[in-house]
DNA sequence: CGGCCTATTGACGCTACTCAACATGAGTGG
DNA sequence: CCACTCATGTTGAGTAGCGTCAATAGGCCG
């Protein structure tokens, strides 16, 4: 039993972690590693359709996807929500919590997950000790920005299939990245997801999604998803050069 | 001419301008807004029109606004752009390129504008020194990044006339913030920079401030706005409760 | 197997875009 | 100072894209 529980904890450390690439500083040594596997709480498991953390509760931690995908949105009226991102293994999120300690939308779980913790309290008692982690984390932060940007691009500009192409390749990057087919992948959100995303109503999604196989560019079924023709898929994003470079590197 | 001199450089100091509890952190003393004069170049003038940084360019400062206006946005294609928001005194800028070393959106003056300067050599090096210097600029990254998400839901699910109270409100608010009437006050961009912010196009901006002044809601002249009715342009933003909220405080 | 939720498809209508004409103000040069 | 041009803003008519409503199909779970 006790091996079980020494195993587990290993398994779950920042130095094993397959993502720490993604997550953590570059460059660090052992030393600090062990350092940061002090103040990350690994054990936090959440099942579908639980919350990571709600619009307005207090600022505790930064949390880290370790597997699973989490979905952000922001409550509006009626129960209606506005989904703003999507998180896969190996990405930060929480950022919004830091400027009034307090959180400005809702994350929960679309599948099982497992979540590590940066709490709050040991972030900026122990940051200066590992070197480059403000400067990493504002690095982070910086992206969310810049991704924000292209979003805003996609929401003002862009046709409904410019949306539909644009998020399916960045989702195909996004899996390559992590070293998974960029071809061939599972959604893990549902079109009603998508489409609140992509500020389009479900049907337009759906049509789009039909259209596209029409066109040979695609195969879909449900959550399943194959891209046939990359190229011409990066045709439709059609918008600035740094996008069509992100798609292919991703490729 | 040395008297002239010290004059200008006093009255451009951190410790003098009436903008430092918008960028600064809070509670410094002394000795470390001196610290601060120090790294920090105030000489920065920026004619309408003329550009603060460029798409790909490398990160060489933060700037903070200390008047006029800047107008940030993505090239796209064909010499098109979409505009990713406006700065306004005390505003700092330049936070995505803190990410990939490189600006990703391109800052133009919209009329003569006064920059400073927070270079990015310096930021690293004298950040230690100056108590919660990277805890405030993580706090402005974290606002801008919940601020943008207000922005996905505006072009997202607002129909146009409820962006362009959004909008309208908002600038209220920081003109308020700033100690201008938040009724009151002079639109420093185009109806176009409107159009192409807001997602739409720039005829439907002028229908809509049109329909607003039938409706008795505004009093609007080219660039004049007269907010005549703030409770029911309150109500037309129609979202979350945390922007209504914002609207409010502003007021 | 039945009930429920998600996804797909079709018909219709509305919002906001496009194209076009026109008005107004700013800037320029004589 | 006025007349000219150009940029910017306003208004109207027609239309396309996407949303809404509704019906149906397919997968999932008890």
């Amino acid at each position: 039993m006790n091996k079980v529980i020494n195993l587990k904890s290993v398994q779950m450390s920042c130095t094993q972690c397959s993502l720490s690439q993604l997550c953590l500083p570059r460059g660090l040594d052992k030393n600090e590693f062990s350092q940061l596997d002090k103040i990350i709480k690994h054990e936090r498991t959440l099942k579908k359709g639980e919350q990571l953390f709600e619009l307005g509760q207090p600022f505790k931690s930064l949390y880290a996807v370790r597997s699973g995908t989490v979905k952000v949105f922001l409550p509006i009226k009626n129960g209606d929500v506005q989904v703003v991102g999507f998180h896969m293994p190996g990405e930060l999120l929480g950022f919004d919590a830091i400027g009034h300690n307090e959180h400005t939308c809702t994350a929960v779980a679309l599948e099982t997950c497992n979540i590590c913790e940066l709490p709050s309290a040991q972030l900026h008692e122990h940051a200066l000790e590992i070197p480059g982690l403000y400067e990493h984390l504002m690095s982070l932060m910086s992206d969310e920005i810049t991704e924000e940007h292209e979003m805003m691009l996609m929401l003002g500009r862009k046709s409904a299939e410019e949306r539909i192409a644009t998020f399916l390749l960045n989702l195909s990057a996004r899996y390559s990245k992590r070293g998974f087919s960029p071809h061939k992948f599972n959604l893990t959100m549902s079109r009603n997801d998508i489409a609140n995303y992509l500020g389009l109503a479900v049907e337009t999604v759906s049509r789009c999604i039909t259209h596209m196989q029409d066109e040979k560019l695609i195969e879909a079924n449900r959550k399943y998803i194959h891209i046939l023709d990359m190229e011409h898929l990066c045709e439709f994003v059609g918008t600035t050069e740094h996008e069509c470079e992100m798609m292919k590197e991703g490729v």
